[in-house]
DNA sequence: GCAAAAGTGTTTCAGGTACACCCATGA
DNA sequence: TCATGGGTGTACCTGAAACACTTTTGC
């Protein structure tokens, strides 16, 4: 028995909703699934569960990511607590919103049809359930401020990845187009990317050579001091 | 009686804390007091609450802040949320944190009293009791961040202030000098600031022209597009 | 040989940074 | 009159933005 201090005190339930971010086809996707139980049965959900009283919400919110990919260790941050009393119409949850970001070619496709799950272009994101929007267009947000300032990016790529599709990932990001000279004059000056001798011959006849991100260069960068930006 | 959806799920408690923030004597102060009961009576901590069934945690903050202040709508911002399980020596309580800027001017001093707290300057704060050393490391980050994009230091200032006052809060924020030409051009070159006829005479003989901040023509700016940003 | 995407440099402009002196006033 | 903080302008330099043509290769 742990000792009980806090007498006579309101508790609640806990949620951990995940933003499960992805990138193909030159648009950032969600992971989004058919609610299988009530209330709102049916209806488009972000991938989500409740937080046990034996584990911290971050352990929460990366059980909830492995259960709902497959992956394990996949780049998350937490996006922040949705607290309106009314918001979940079941009962009062308060829930702590992760934003992640997935290579989709490590997704466990048979996820799929166990949760009824699908990646859904966020430019045509039907209405979800309860603030499950609201927590996706404070993803984009908060996805545009921090991709400006750290790379986060990355993790929407596989390990290689060319630098026409790193720009086009930008440009969903930002949702707007980037100078294709200006935009790898200035990633490739920052001397944080390494060049493959294979091409990706996928969306051209010439094909494009591959890259990777160091990350040993990347650290080294923020010890002396120097940010990353773009 | 509500409908009962979520069987056999764990509840938990849910407290806020709020980081209040003050400027001061060139320095950035925060708000803490002698912890009242037990666990850690005695120890130094931030202003915090738990969360009751019938409020959001966003009022949860209001209240708890009204309380320790004194003032009502002060400015606030959800930090994020804590969970590790044991952070909280006395049981386990998932906090939610808020940032607040003050006009410490308009701080109720009979609140000193009655709650042993008070303003700390950052630069030399004690050992907090459980994580809120974090969460004060956490806000300052977030400070620097927010306030290069946003105009949210005017919190910490009364309704009229000086610009050499102004530049000493930017200062505190960022930990580094600013050049005093460079500065007075950048923050009038917005266009957000009013000019007043009467002078602070406080810290110069010649006196500091007041300036007060021009919210309207601040929005009417970022209707247009452009940025706050220093 | 042609369509389609990959790759490559230079010029211009705006904004950031560095920098030093005069002004007003109370004591 | 002098000490103290308030107020002002310019030159330089770096980094962002605009911009068009050549290369490769599968069909």
């Amino acid at each position: 028995m742990t000792a009980s201090f806090y007498k006579n005190r309101d508790t609640h339930l806990i949620a951990v909703d995940c933003i499960i971010m992805g990138f193909k086809d030159n648009d950032l996707h969600v992971l989004a699934a058919k609610r299988q139980f009530e209330p709102m049965k049916g209806g488009w959900s972000l991938m989500g569960g409740f937080v046990n009283q034996g584990e911290s919400i971050n352990e929460a919110a990366g059980r909830v990511l492995d259960e709902f990919t497959g992956i394990d260790g996949i780049f998350m941050e937490q996006l922040g607590a949705y607290g309106e009393v009314e918001r979940d119409l079941g009962e009062r949850v308060v829930s702590i919103a992760y934003y992640a970001l997935v290579d989709m070619d490590k997704f466990d496709t048979s996820l799929v049809e166990k949760y009824d799950a699908r990646w859904i272009s966020i430019s045509h994101l039907p209405e979800l359930i309860f603030d499950h929007n609201k927590m996706v267009r404070d993803t984009i947000n908060t996805l545009q401020r921090r991709a400006a300032v750290k790379p986060i990016g990355f993790n929407l790529l596989g390990d290689q990845f060319t630098l026409p599709s790193l720009q086009s990932l930008y440009e969903a990001i930002y949702q707007e187009t980037i100078d294709k000279r200006n935009f790898r004059k200035k990633i490739l000056s920052m001397d944080i990317l390494e060049k493959l001798d294979e091409k990706d011959k996928s969306s051209s006849k010439r094909g494009a050579f591959y890259y990777q991100f160091n990350k040993d260069k990347y650290d080294q960068l923020i010890q002396q001091g120097l940010h990353f930006s773009l």
